[in-house]
DNA sequence: TCAATATAACTAATCGATTCACTATTTACA
DNA sequence: TGTAAATAGTGAATCGATTAGTTATATTGA
């Protein structure tokens, strides 16, 4: 035996199952008399509207799906913080599909295809749960031509970037975050500073390098060949990378690293020479991970906007939803820097 | 203009809609050549079928609702990862709810009556869409009395402590973990060693503390009562506790920290006195966090067995869905010592 | 060959809401 | 006072599937 239905509340209240739908979706007025009839039949009862009924009725579920890369990977949490805050004080729940694609077919751009096409399932299973629209978060901006549009479900990217000027996304300013943290080491009166970026192919890498390259360009500040170096994102890269660095003839006086992890690498290189951060060497990061905060000296770094990201890209969805006219089609956030103790004046 | 239904699948392949159904369920034997017929109109419209009126049918959604204390907690991805990968194998979806505890109710026991509301308000919501099960995440493993059973929707506990025979729940071993990485330091040959709990009255901390005895103990080692310091779980009360404890007149040669963020805070007290880790100072952390493998030299600590207890949750709500009787009420399960480069044998 | 049985397919009730079209009642106004 | 307009309430169709109960057809064995 289940929970009570309408039909229950209508016969015990006296009235007719319309009145009771009336009653509690507020949509016509029903004298007081019978409302409270109404109501109080539904406390007496502790009915429940069935959501699924009126769904099917209405061909709306008020459920919102949302598509993740990996919700390992770490900004992911807080955009689906940001999404879920946003989409419950308006009355939608969120359907979580994960892909797990984390240690699939990260940075494997050769397998594209297969890569879409993973993506595409998962949109697929979403509309087959009859969704009212999608967020997809993608771990790292990547390009999502080839994504499958699906039909009268509107579709947001959060961290992806579309050049396609239907669809929308959101994402944060990589180009300005890096000319910002770029330029905190030139006000400290920095004029050697090197560059560890990340995979030579990532669009991240590409704009965060642009942007050093302005703020360098803009101080007047040469930026030797050498002072470029490349790593993968990765720990050890940070500290080979700062190896080299360091044993150069001219070494840098501050280190830009494309990201924490990184920089975390940068430390251990400097404690094994025995150099102190910030006095013989100042390190910047990126993205703000937590690793940052529990590094000694704590690590300067560029935090970026990951729950403002998820709020901004359900609020677009719920404009859409609601059929408004003009919402942005490409948002890009502004990122903060964070000053803490890993950077000072060069001695 | 929506979506085919099966009428129209019926009509079009020439059968009822009785067939079409059958077809698709395979729940009654069709004849090779009227399954053709509808396959191809399937085929040809795209058809899907609606999951919302077969629930409403069924009284199934083959969703279940995962409701978390904070998606932004450390271990609760990899958990939600867990619990998505067993239900997705099975054809259930995840409906996700989030609390957003992390900073509003953490640690505040006396606000107990409060955080309980909040969590069955979550469930209430869960309910309300009418979901098969639901598990709850909860961050730290805290006492569960008083949360609403729902009716007819088995509930599952993940990282949580319930003594109520009749409810299921998945944790890992404190006491065991604590007890394997103090032995790991009594093997080294230390025989001071001191350690840094969490907060008093956390049962993770109680536990901890109860391995760690019980590992000091059977090797005969005395702890002095200065050894065993309180912290808070966080980096500051680490770094404090670890300058207590080397300003000792008899320091100890490791610490035990019951997390990885107050070991870090063992590494910055360690390099400002310019002591080397593990030469003079062995550190040993808990849980297994990224920082574990950015600090320099990195931490050998807990891993804890974050995406197992997702699945097993899952594993186990599954099969009281499927009506087993048979299900373990309150799962523990074993966390594995992960050694690395900062315990080494004292001087 | 014919009744008995097995198989295939269909008809229609049902799940629990929403909402249009209609009736009954009250109010407004000339 | 009488008619038009406004208001409150109801009946019933509808959303798109599942499935019990029934009928039509094919198969089997004596």
């Amino acid at each position: 035996m289940g929970l009570a239905t309408m039909k229950e509340i209508a016969e015990l209240a006296g009235v007719s199952v319309a009145t009771v739908s009336y009653v509690l979706s507020g949509k016509k007025k029903v004298s007081p008399a019978k409302r409270e009839r109404v109501l109080n039949a539904v406390e007496l009862t502790n009915y429940k509207l069935n959501t699924i009924a009126k769904s099917l009725r209405t061909s709306k579920t008020e459920i919102i799906g949302v598509l993740v890369e990996d919700i390992c990977g770490l900004p992911v949490p807080e955009i689906v913080d940001g999404i879920n805050q946003m989409l419950s004080d308006s009355g939608y729940q969120v359907l979580l599909n994960n892909l797990q694609l984390l240690n699939k077919l990260y940075n494997q751009y050769e397998q594209l295809s297969q890569y879409i096409s993973t993506i595409n399932r998962g949109i697929q299973l979403l509309e087959d749960a009859r969704v009212d629209g999608i967020i997809y978060i993608a771990m790292h901006d990547r390009r999502i031509d080839g994504i499958h549009q699906p039909v009268n479900i509107p579709l947001v990217f959060a961290y992806a970037n579309s050049d396609d000027p239907a669809s929308l996304s959101v994402s944060y300013d990589n180009h300005f975050s890096s000319y910002d943290i770029t330029q905190h080491l030139i006000q400290l009166n920095h004029k050697r500073i090197a560059l560890i970026a990340g995979h030579t192919n990532s669009s991240a890498t590409k704009l965060r390098l642009s942007g050093f390259r302005a703020a360098m360009n803009e101080a007047g500040l040469h930026v030797p060949q050498e002072y470029i170096r490349w790593g993968d994102w990765e720990f050890h890269s940070g500290l080979e990378q700062t190896n080299m660095l360091l044993s150069l003839k001219i070494p840098p006086t501050a280190i830009v690293a494309m990201n924490d992890v990184m920089a975390a690498g940068c430390y251990a290189a400097a404690y094994k020479r025995k150099l102190s951060i910030p006095e013989d060497l100042s390190v910047v990061g990126f993205d703000n991970q937590p690793v940052a905060s529990f590094l000694y000296p704590n690590l300067t770094t560029v935090a970026l906007p990951n729950k403002k990201i998820g709020l901004t890209a359900a609020k677009h969805l719920l404009w859409r939803l609601e059929g408004r006219e003009k919402i942005p089609a490409n948002t890009t956030l502004p990122c903060t820097v964070i000053v803490r103790d890993s950077t000072a004046p060069p001695k």
